[in-house]
DNA sequence: CGATGACTAGAACGAACGCTCTATCCAGAG
DNA sequence: CTCTGGATAGAGCGTTCGTTCTAGTCATCG
């Protein structure tokens, strides 16, 4: 018990590595598209191991899946945001940086919270719920941003969901259209936008 | 040939009744969540009819239905636009429509293009390319729209991707969080947005 | 040493998947 | 009338789905 790290590091290697194989399917293929087989397969463990730390079968894993995705966007929002204390300048860096990821991955990989989450309204609360975690904690990310850079606490939390409505939006837009276009245009315009409350 | 009336109507009839079930399915569930078994059963039709009028199987199927979808949100979006001269004040409105929508379907009915298009990217070639061609639509009716009012065409085709891809994120991050509150800012804010054009 | 328990391994189950196939129906043409 | 071809009908194909289950591995501890 007090020697964890040979096990501990073992058990974890394998159950992060489920949930980030999870992630990434979901991410290109969507929940339903993505079999536990295909994931076990991916992720170079069995069946058996995947049952073994998600009792809860592929819902388990889906919801895993969404807040692994929550935890890397909301790292990639605090950087950004944090490297440039004007939301008029980092909000379309933030815009190209997701650009930058479509592009890099040939259109495929979007939102993976979005990709994973749309179509499982029905019949998978706890995926809508993570879900809905994540979209939450992302508008309070930006909020904050937006209060520090002397915005008032009401005018932060209500651009904060345009904020994410918009970024969010663009990145299917752009993913569509494969095209960094709408991307561009929306970190311009969310610029604009939040100047015009200065 | 000349009595088109009953064979024709029948038949579209038939036709019709598959697409409106797959596109209401698809919207709820997404493109591989739902089954072919599953939308000819509720639209009382049997599934030789259904590889009768879609050859290419589930994929042909799939790209009707977010035709389909294209074409009812076109309507609504020429609609809302048309009965309002003011950007302005139609943009409000337009969100506040899909809010309704949103709302009515107990946040069950999202857009039938993003749901049905997310996650086949890869592989459905025909269902992303519908995806886009219906994303390009909005926008010019859109930018048709704003130029109407008077916008200078450039500052309207520029702002036409934000108002699709901000829409989009809000209806999406409405869907999510089960409230009307994203829409609604999302219609404010683009509403403060294109006046910032005038 | 044997016992324990976390973890790995994969065969097997019933159900559902997309799709193919043959048979039947039936209005209109000749 | 027969004939024709679009439309309907659904059994059945092979595959994959999510899940369950038993067996086996292996480091740790008493």
């Amino acid at each position: 018990m007090k020697t964890k790290a040979p096990q501990d590091l073992a058990t974890a290697g394998t159950r992060e590595r489920i949930v980030r194989t999870a992630s990434r399917l979901m991410q290109r293929q969507g929940y339903e598209g993505t079999g536990i087989k295909q994931i076990s397969r991916e992720a170079g463990v069995t069946l058996g191991s995947v049952y073994h730390f998600f009792p809860g079968g592929k819902q388990e894993l889906g919801a895993a899946a969404v807040r692994l995705g929550d935890e890397e966007f909301t790292e990639l929002l605090r950087e950004t945001l944090d490297a440039e204390p004007e939301p008029e300048k980092a909000l379309p860096a933030l815009a190209a940086s997701l650009a930058q990821g479509l592009r890099d991955s040939d259109w495929l990989d979007g939102c993976p919270v979005t990709s994973t989450a749309v179509g499982t309204a029905s019949g998978a609360p706890g995926i809508q719920r993570a879900a809905a975690e994540a979209f939450a904690r992302w508008r309070s990310v930006v909020a904050d941003s937006l209060v520090a850079a002397g915005f008032a606490a009401s005018d932060a939390a209500d651009l904060s969901h345009t904020v994410i409505a918009t970024l969010e939006g663009a990145e299917l837009a752009s993913q569509v259209a494969r095209s960094e276009t709408p991307l561009e245009a929306a970190g311009r315009h969310l610029a604009r936008l939040v100047a015009s409350y200065r």
